[in-house]
DNA sequence: CGTCTATTTGAATGTACTCAAAAGCGGTGG
DNA sequence: CCACCGCTTTTGAGTACATTCAAATAGACG
């Protein structure tokens, strides 16, 4: 279970021993059953997520219903609302378990304490934090400058499984178009 | 001048004696004439910046020729390219002094002496970029569920001066859109 | 001033959306 | 095991938001 997340960690930074015990104590084992929520629009999110097992979607509701997909999160990644987290106010996103999930989660206090405890460990987790800065970079510019047909086959591109698990309508709350749209795009290029 | 930078780090995290002369020793000031560049794509981008005085802004050039702008930055603002920076790989964005400015500059070696050397600047490295990141996510999401209209009121709100810095053109390829669609937005509101 | 660039305006066009309905798919219970 | 129900995906027709291209106007800089 966290050997996961310490092989996840030491990709990046060594960890001493004791620095790896500091971990394993200081993250905590959850399941979710699928369509369970790990956060709700309005409450503050008090924790850091690991994904062990499982896919879960980020999303927020927009004044007219609409859902908007931030992110979806697969086996070793990160979820969470970091607005939320960070500044300790109410959370604009939804966190849903797309699928049964088995997550490690970390609170705040217990997030610090570990940094204290573990440098390497603070160091990781800046590191992971550019990393997702650089994502959604990408994910600006896609925006501004690439078509919706170009962004759907940038999509299953990089991420080329991610189909299987997520229904379409879901990777067009994602991409920013309609379901209909998305539809319309993936038969033309069936079509070849 | 690095006294600026001292007092913006010190929002975020105290600094000992000796970390605050750790700062000032490592970050190297550096000046840019009006249209001089600090980056340009497919160079690796080797330095972190942070504005004293001045305007820049960081675009990138999509395959159309189009111009689209990842950010601008003005006094107590970073600006790099993160991407290029972390991983030394040929930036994609152009960043061009929009203004004279005065910057303060720190490379690569020179910030991971500098995170030994001052722990608490990590801290403070860390919490910068997470808040770039909640930035980032905020206008994914606007971009996401909101017109065209609605994201110009909303960026006018939240840079209330940056217009009489920034040409028209260039706010219109930040928010993705064309200069004469903004142009069309800012008529309908002036007529109110 | 004159030139160069930025902004505005107009008309036609296009990409993507809305609304509505049909078809497909998967799970659940009789 | 099959029928039904709910949800997802597809298809169609009309529409809207935003773009393109072209030209006129306004501003800025030397």
């Amino acid at each position: 279970m966290h050997d996961l997340l310490l092989r996840h960690i030491t990709r990046q930074v060594s960890l001493s021993a004791p620095e790896q015990d500091a971990v394993r104590t200081r993250f905590q084992a959850r399941n979710l059953k699928k369509r369970e929520f790990l956060l709700q629009a309005g409450d503050v999110c008090r924790t850091e997520h690991f994904v062990v097992q499982g896919c879960l979607r980020a999303y927020a509701i927009d004044t007219e219903g609409k859902e908007h997909i931030i992110q979806f999160a697969v086996e070793e990644w990160w979820i969470g609302d970091m607005r939320s987290f960070v500044r300790e106010v109410p959370a604009e996103f939804f966190i849903e378990a797309m699928e049964n999930c088995t997550l490690l989660v970390i609170d705040k206090p217990g997030l610090e304490q570990l940094f204290r405890e573990a440098p390497a460990f603070e160091r990781f987790y800046r590191i992971i934090v550019q990393n997702a800065f650089i994502a959604l970079q990408q994910r600006v510019l896609a925006k501004l400058s690439q078509t919706a047909e170009e962004r759907y086959l940038e999509f299953i591109g990089r991420y080329p499984n991610i189909e299987q698990r997520v229904p379409q309508h879901q990777i067009a709350a994602y991409l920013g178009m309609t379901p209909e749209f998305l539809s319309r795009i993936r038969r033309q290029w069936s079509g070849r």
